[in-house]
DNA sequence: GTCTATAGACAGATAGAC
DNA sequence: GTCTATCTGTCTATAGAC
């Protein structure tokens, strides 16, 4: 074993978990390669060598941000609405919009992947279905309209979570996600 | 009058108006200030005559477009539980995910403020804020808990619009934006 | 695969003529 | 206030040595 710790993951795993990071807390152009690459401890001209461009990095990087983020906030022997509950209050969760928490790509890249490329919106159209669908499954033996309410539940927790982001006022931003918290409970009891 | 059509507003109020529109379709970074100038038919330089860096231009660009959104979704005339839905019927409408109705900052801008500085975050908090209390106090009248149902019902519209536009999907952006008008409607029912 | 170095494009902001 | 021209910095992507 002649490398050190930092190299046991290979080179593209650790520029795939540095973009997740950065991408997530400061958008697509707030973030150059070099930025990522250094966060990865590589240099520059060595991205190429992984990924074609920085657009296909993005579209790479939501559904495995979203499958972290999702499985980090339900205990895996939870399901049915209790699932549901403990997501909801996982997500709406100060930690997560302060990213301490695996940050949810739905919620932190949702304007910022409107002007991408096709793929990288298809990305994200694909992990919003899939979190749509997981809501929905789980719903579905209590409510016969549990699609609608996996949309909308989705969208507030999405909502609530990028608009505690955006604003500059801790209380608010607890109020917001104490809110929506209690709202979206509401809408599965 | 010896000026064309396009001089009767004045330059300033123009480079509001095209930067208005090219933000919310495209983000800070998706725009240039050759971009904002061009659209308002003036040139590059001429600018910073007006304002003093293209964040404080993004930053009075948020109430004025949050005002002029809202405005065009609700009649005058109407006040409470009516004007809530009204609302809540034009926000979350494909006219308005495609910006062809006036578009509300809150949701084509919401991932882009954060990275911003101090003054862009506090006007989206202080939109927000208007926002949340122009729907409570409607609601106040029938439901105790009204700043809660606020919250969480302007969390929805927000996030079902920013999502719906970053799908490449039309299907899928129409059953979303069904999903949140009804079951955003059964919350003040 | 990883590095250094750089090409080539474009951005925000400023200077100074008119 | 508006224009043209330019400064200065940064970015994505590529070339080529090792």
């Amino acid at each position: 074993m002649p490398w050190p710790a930092k190299h046991k993951q290979n080179s593209k795993e650790r520029i795939l978990q540095s973009a997740i990071k950065l991408f997530s807390s400061r958008g697509f152009d707030g973030v150059s390669i070099g930025d990522i690459m250094r966060d990865a401890e590589l240099t520059h001209g060595g991205f190429y060598a992984h990924f074609s461009s920085k657009q296909e990095l993005y579209a790479k990087v939501i559904p495995v941000a979203a499958r972290k983020s999702f499985r980090s906030k339900v205990s895996p022997e939870s399901s049915g609405k209790e699932m549901v509950h403990e997501l909801i209050d996982h997500y709406l969760d100060s930690k997560h919009v302060d990213q301490s928490k695996p940050p949810c790509p739905l919620a932190f890249l949702v304007t910022d992947v409107a002007n991408r490329e096709e793929g990288v919106r298809s990305a994200y159209r694909k992990a919003f279905n899939k979190a749509a669908s997981l809501l929905d499954k789980q719903m579905s033996a209590d409510f016969p309209d549990s699609r609608n309410k996996a949309f909308a539940l989705l969208a507030m927790m999405v909502g609530g979570v990028a608009i505690a982001h955006a604003v500059d006022d801790e209380e608010l931003e607890k109020s917001l996600l104490e809110a929506c918290n209690a709202v979206g409970a509401s809408l599965i009891e």
